[in-house]
DNA sequence: ATAGCCTTGATC
DNA sequence: GATCAAGGCTAT
């Protein structure tokens, strides 16, 4: 088995492997499946399956099992929306300029694996990939990734009926790695290159255009580099590593916070609920999140406004990436670990918690599971960061140009990076951006709780949380 | 019902 | 006027 870094890869159709005739509903398929998404969303058929709901949609036979192939559809990104309601025929929708960065990004990915695939094309001889610490700097990476069979079989399964935007899992995650991810063990030793200036680093939205990814291009990267060991570490991520703010002091400033609220409330003679000390801990997460924003590259030039709007909309998916990326980097499967450095047992929060909450720290470990198995690393964290923080969709921003040239900038210097640095994963740029909707649904399930939780009067009061909960409800 | 080919029309 | 993703048509 080889990986063909080839161009063919990409005009296969993502759902039955068929050529591709273009993009259609979001992405690119074959016309066959095409027409099948269409004609099931107008005619709002409902399929069923006699299997187990995860049969092999391929060219021949994809025709067997309706239900499977249009959950595939969803899984892979088709999009619902883009069907219309009225079927008007012609013209554009709201996906062309969706398409025309697609494309872009494509040739640029193209470039690169042909720039990079000289220096690594030669057999990756390596050695036992559960060897390096790849994953985080405290390398607990003994974990391989995980089996597809850890996650709940139907979690494609669950909204069979409906045509809900499907934010569940793709089944066909664990494809294109097993046992092929010899990483290269010079990872993790590369010389930071010259810190060079970065120039423009808050690019003139006026005068730049947003097609323009440019700033950080390839080309000047790769020639950048002295030593062919060295993979590049795109000048933007090492910039957007330099905002990180130190775990060890986070976690002490939080647990020093905590004790004194204890011991503040245990003087009023109140011992406080396990679950609102969690409040707590989150709101103190989310003070220091907030300071990490306002500190940050890029986000302390915008005006106070659209800082302010931009937090509104993401604190809560930032919050949960800050708990999921823990995990990943603690990586136990029965355990959790707090920003205060305490470790639940997963059995313990499903005893003792309530099933919203229990539901929620599950299915927050099936996603920690797959960035698991795509071994992310805390530089693509560190980008996540970025692309939740600057989200161009956000209403009324004065300096939305700039919002949205942030986002493609970081975007751009995450695929570079993950095509330079994980060259063998062909496929892992779009594995990861493929997690930030499913993070994006449970952050959003999890404000729904906490709002449930707040409407009972059960979230101490004073919170942070609370307020950026009524700030964000307030927008919309 | 499927899938290859055709027509349409907003955007560039 | 060219492009190209929508919807439509139709033989299999």
């Amino acid at each position: 088995m080889e990986y063909s870094y080839d161009v063919d890869l990409e005009e296969l159709c993502p759902v039955c492997g068929d050529k591709v005739s273009g993009y259609h509903y979001g992405l690119l398929t074959c016309e066959s499946c095409k027409g099948f998404f269409k004609r099931t969303v107008q005619n709002n058929k409902r399929y069923t399956c006699a299997e187990s709901q995860d049969c092999k949609i391929d060219k021949t036979q994809r025709k067997r099992c309706p239900f499977c192939r249009f959950q595939k559809c969803l899984n892979v990104g088709m999009r619902l929306e883009a069907v219309r309601a009225d079927r008007m025929r012609g013209g554009r929708n709201k996906f062309g300029p969706m398409y025309k960065r697609d494309r872009a990004l494509k040739q640029q990915k193209k470039a690169l694996i042909r720039a990079s695939g000289l220096k690594v094309e030669p057999p990756p001889p390596l050695v036992s990939p559960s060897q390096t610490d790849y994953t985080f700097s405290g390398g607990l990476s003994t974990l391989q990734p995980l089996p597809k069979a850890v996650l709940p079989a139907n979690v494609t399964g669950i909204t069979p009926t409906d045509y809900d935007r499907t934010l569940y899992a793709p089944t066909s995650l664990g494809m294109p790695m097993p046992g092929h991810n010899p990483l290269p063990t010079h990872y993790h030793q590369y010389t930071p290159f010259p810190s060079r200036a970065i120039k423009s680093e808050c690019p003139d939205p006026y005068t730049s255009s947003p097609d323009s990814v440019s700033g950080y291009s390839y080309v000047e990267q790769t020639h950048a580099t002295s030593s062919p060991q060295t993979p590049a570490v795109p000048a933007l991520v090492q910039e957007l590593l330099r905002c990180e703010p130190d775990a060890l002091q986070v976690q002490s400033k939080i647990s020093a916070q905590l004790q004194l609220t204890q011991e503040q409330s245990s003087h009023s003679k109140h011992t406080l609920s396990t679950f609102s000390l969690l409040c707590h801990m989150a709101d103190q997460t989310l003070f220091s999140i907030v300071e990490w924003a306002r500190s940050c590259i890029f986000f302390k030039e915008l005006k106070v406004g659209d800082q302010m709007r931009l937090l509104h909309n993401c604190w809560s998916e930032l919050l949960v990436l800050d708990y999921i990326s823990r995990q990943v980097q603690h990586g136990k499967e029965d355990s959790v670990l707090l920003v205060t450095g305490q470790e639940v047992e997963i059995s313990t929060i499903v005893s003792q918690a309530g099933a919203t909450l229990s539901t929620l720290v599950q299915r927050g470990q099936e996603l920690v599971g797959k960035l698991q198995a795509l071994q992310v690393d805390w530089r693509e964290i560190a980008c996540f960061k970025f692309l939740i923080l600057f989200n161009p969709d956000v209403k009324l921003l004065e300096n939305q140009a700039f919002v949205e040239s942030v986002q493609e900038q970081v975007n751009a210097a995450l695929l570079e990076y993950t095509v330079c640095v994980y060259p063998q994963y062909v496929d892992k740029f779009s594995q990861l951006l493929l997690r930030l909707p499913e993070l994006r649904a449970l952050s959003s399930q999890a404000e729904d709780y906490l709002c449930y939780k707040h409407l009972s009067g059960e979230v101490p009061c004073n919170n942070l949380l609370i307020e950026m909960l009524h700030a964000k409800r307030a927008c919309v």
